[in-house]
DNA sequence: CCGCATCCTAAAGGATACTG
DNA sequence: CAGTATCCTTTAGGATGCGG
């Protein structure tokens, strides 16, 4: 009889379940947005990338690129030259993440500073 | 002559400067996200807080609530009663977030699973 | 140029017991 | 109930040097 409890241990009212935990937990850490975010738009190589975040270390990028990529949000395309040659571009999934970036930079520059 | 020679340490075109990274910074970790989503619609008390965002230890979620209060984001009430109790809502500033979050869920929603 | 290997630090977060 | 206090574990991330 439509007794479902009121079963408050779910946070998101609705017919699907929320995401917002999974999503954050898929990408969330300090670097993952930033780097997809340099991402939008075109191909970088891993010392541009390494340029426009300024500061992360190699150690740190790679792991984060490796990842993304796992998560087939980034596509990594090898080019066999002398000297070595790499470009990382976004997937369709990885482009689809612009409107949460949109969303993001539209709070900061309504809110900070 | 309009030479301005592609400052691509830039990487938001545009006329204003981007405020991604400064937005991930201002509110950017595991819990805080979680926490303003489970405030969004209505207040909540400590416990409720507790029991929503599963297993976050009191010392984090008091942590994390205290931050945002000084960033304006969450209100705190105390009722001078006893028990003692303690509701917590968003402020607008919070509420605006709602955009984020839901492109956050809609991608989750898509992608995931 | 790309990026792995190694070592190291800082900070977030968890567990638990206790107080007003 | 709403925290505080204490201690501890985990992990993201930095620095740097080497290798393909």
């Amino acid at each position: 009889m439509n007794d479902k409890p009121s079963k408050s241990k779910e946070i998101c009212s609705g017919d699907k379940p929320c995401k917002i935990e999974a999503t954050l937990k898929f990408l969330g850490n300090k670097w993952t947005f930033l780097i997809i975010h340099a991402l939008m738009g075109d191909r970088k190589r891993f010392k541009e990338l390494q340029y426009l975040l300024k500061g992360i270390s190699p150690k740190t990028l790679t792991e984060r690129l490796r990842n993304l990529e796992e998560k087939g949000i980034v596509h990594r395309e090898i080019f066999p030259v002398i000297p070595p040659k790499v470009e990382y571009s976004l997937t369709p999934k990885g482009e689809e993440l612009k409107t949460m970036l949109d969303a993001l930079n539209a709070w900061g520059k309504k809110h900070l500073d």
